[in-house]
DNA sequence: TTGTATGCGTTATCAA
DNA sequence: TTGATAACGCATACAA
C-alpha cells in the first residue's frame, strides 16, 4: 500500500493533522517539525492521495476535455497547445471520446457532470444540448467550446469568415474570376456554422471585386477527408460551370485529394489551377505541390483554451469570447 | 449541489445504505424498495460520486496512458485504437505527456502511480526507468509497454526485424542491391533498439541475397521528421557508395522528406528510384508519389494494449508479450 | 504550535 | 430485507 499521513504521522511521533499541515508548507507548523515530517515523507516516498484530498475539498482538480475524435489532425494540435500549457499546474487532464456518436454525448457529458466532477470542461468540435449546458451552469461548471459558438458559454475560436476571405480575396487578386468552392455540409443534420462562415466569407470576397457568386462552383464533402477532395474534384469538373481556381475550404486533408485527382487529370497546380486550402496542418508543407492555405492557430486555441479554463476556474469570471485571427500561409499551390 | 445517496435515502424514508445497494442493483434490497430508489435516484439525476466511491473501494477506476507526445502520427493512431474498445466500459482514461523531457518521466511517472492511482498503466513509445517499474510492481499496478520492451512487463510491438526485411527483401527482389537505408538513431542515449532491429532486418534480408553490407549506404536520422528525410537524401547522395533505392526505417514522415528532395534533384521515384517507408500512417497514401510501405498495425496495437489492460486488471494474469506482425504495403514509390 | 473531532460520499460488515 | 456503524485519506474548525 502507498504512504499516507498516518504512516509518516506515526513515525515522526505527531498526529497525522500535523503532517497535512507540514507536507502542505502551512507557517503554522514550526520549522524543525516541518523539517522533520517533510524527511519522513521523502523517505516513505509519500505523494498526497488525490481521491482522498478531493473528497474532502469537495471538489477535483480534473479538467475534462471532450471531443467526437482525438485523433483528427485537428483535435491532435489542439490537445498539444493544451498539453504545453503550464497554467494547469496540479490539474489533472481527462480526455472522453463520444467516438462520433452522437447519441452519446450526452450521457457521456452527465457522466462527466456528476460522476467525475471536474473543475471545467473543454469541448472540442462538439456542441453540448442546451439541457446539458443548463445543468453544466446549475452545477457551476464552466464550459469553453473550442470551433462552436452557444450564447452564454466561453468559446475560443477562428473568425472563419475572414479565412474564407483571405483565400478568395488572394486568388481573386491573382487574377482567377472564377473560383471553385470545396466546403463541408452547409445544411442539415450535419450542417456546420463553420463551413457556412467561410462561404460568407468566399462571398464577400467575390462581391468587394464585383463578381457575382455562382452556386454551380460550389461542392460540399461530408467528412473532411482525401476521399472527399477526389470526389469533390471529379464532381467539379463535371459540372457546366468552368473554373480557374479552387480553395478548398473542407481542410488540407481535403485539399490534398483535390490536388492528386487534378494532376491525374494532367493539370498543373498553380500556375494552371491554383489551389487554396484550409487548417494548415501537418500535412500542408509535405504535399507535392506544396499547400497554400489558411492557417488556424490551432496550437494556440488550444493553449488559449486551458489558460481560460484555468483563469475562470480562479478567477470570478464567467463567459469570455476568443476570437483568433487565421492567417494565409503561401507555398506552392497557390 | 449534486444529489447523493443521502438525498435519496431522506426522500424515499430509507437509510443510505440501502440506496447504495439499491443503486447497483443489489438482489438482497426488495423489489419494490429497489423501484422507489431508483425513481427517485431518476428524478433527482443521481449519479455516483467516483471520488466517494474509489476512496472506500482503495482503487480508482482510471486507466494511465503516457506517452512523451501525444501529438505524433503513431501516437494518434494508438490513440484512435484505444478509443475504438468498448472494453474499457466503465473505466476512465487519463493522458500523461512528458512533452518529450526525459527528466520529467519519473517524476510523472511517480505522481501517477501514488497520486492518481491508476488501474493499470499504458506507456506509449515511452520507458519507464528500472526503480519505477519496481515501485509499480510493489503497487501492483499493471504496465502495457507499447513499443517497448523490458523484461517481466507486458508489452505490444510489432516485429521491426521483419519489417526490415520485408521492405528490404522487396527492393532486392526488384532487382535493387545498392540499397540506401534510412533509420533511426542506432547507439547511445537516444539510440533505439527498433532502429537496430529494423537495420537487423535489413542486413539479414542482404544476407539472404548474397548481397554484401556497406555501412556506407546507412544514414541515421534523430526526429524521425520530413526535414531529417530531406537531409538524409542530401548526405547520402554525397557519399561515394551509390545506390539504386531507398528504404527509409525512420518513418513515413521521413521518407517524405526523402521523396521531396529526390524530386528536387529530378530523379523519377519508383521507375528510377524505388523508396520504401515505414509505418503506413496517414500521410502515405497521400503523398505523390503514393509511398509504398512497411505497415505497423498501429490502430490494432492500440487496441490490444487497452483489451490487455482490462483483461490484467481483471483477471490475475500477469505478463503478456503480443507481437504483432508487420505487412508490406505496396503503392506507387516502389 | 500542535492535537481533537468531524465530515466529504461511498461501500462493507455485521446486526437486527 | 433493511439498518447501524465504521472506514477509506485527507482537510478544516476549533480546542488546548
Amino acid at each position: 500500500m502507498a504512504t499516507t499521513i498516518k504512516d509518516i504521522a506515526r513515525l515522526v511521533g505527531v498526529t497525522p493533522t500535523t503532517v497535512s499541515m507540514a507536507v502542505r508548507g502551512d507557517k503554522r507548523i514550526s520549522l524543525p517539525t516541518r523539517e522533520r515530517v517533510l524527511k519522513a515523507a521523502r523517505e516513505l516516498n509519500y505523494r498526497p492521495n488525490y481521491t482522498g484530498r478531493n473528497l474532502v475539498k469537495g471538489k477535483t482538480n480534473i479538467l475534462a476535455v471532450v471531443s467526437p475524435f482525438f485523433s483528427s489532425l485537428f483535435a491532435v494540435d489542439i490537445m498539444r497547445g493544451i498539453e504545453s500549457s503550464a497554467g494547469a499546474e496540479g490539474m489533472r487532464m481527462n480526455q472522453f471520446s463520444s467516438r462520433g456518436l452522437r447519441e452519446k454525448e450526452a450521457e457521456m457529458l452527465r457522466e462527466i457532470l456528476y460522476s467525475v466532477r471536474p473543475r471545467a470542461l473543454i469541448s472540442i468540435s462538439l456542441k453540448p444540448a442546451p439541457e446539458i449546458v443548463e445543468e453544466y451552469r446549475k452545477e457551476n461548471i464552466p464550459i469553453i467550446l473550442i470551433e462552436e459558438v452557444i450564447s452564454g458559454v466561453s468559446t475560443i475560436k477562428t473568425d472563419n469568415k475572414k479565412g474564407g476571405f483571405l483565400a478568395t480575396d488572394y486568388l481573386i487578386k491573382k487574377g482567377r474570376t472564377r473560383i471553385g468552392l470545396v466546403v463541408g455540409k452547409l445544411v442539415g443534420e450535419l450542417g456546420g456554422e463553420n463551413a457556412s462562415e467561410r462561404l460568407e466569407g468566399y462571398k464577400e470576397a467575390l462581391f468587394m471585386h464585383g463578381i457575382s457568386f455562382n452556386p454551380e462552383r460550389v461542392v460540399e464533402v461530408l467528412h473532411y477527408s482525401f476521399e472527399d477532395g477526389i470526389e469533390a474534384f471529379s464532381r467539379l469538373h463535371k459540372r457546366d460551370a468552368e473554373f480557374d481556381a479552387i480553395f478548398c475550404a473542407a481542410g488540407d486533408m481535403t485539399a490534398a485529394g483535390v490536388i492528386r485527382r487534378a494532376r491525374e487529370n494532367s493539370i498543373k497546380i498553380g500556375g494552371e489551377l491554383p489551389i487554396v486550402g484550409y487548417d494548415d496542418n501537418i500535412i500542408a508543407p509535405i504535399i507535392t505541390p506544396s499547400l497554400t492555405t489558411v492557417r488556424q492557430p490551432v496550437f494556440e486555441m488550444g493553449r488559449a483554451a486551458i489558460d481560460l479554463a484555468v483563469e475562470v476556474i480562479t478567477s470570478r469570471e464567467k463567459v469570455r469570447v476568443i476570437n483568433f485571427d487565421p492567417v494565409l500561409v503561401i507555398r506552392e499551390s497557390a
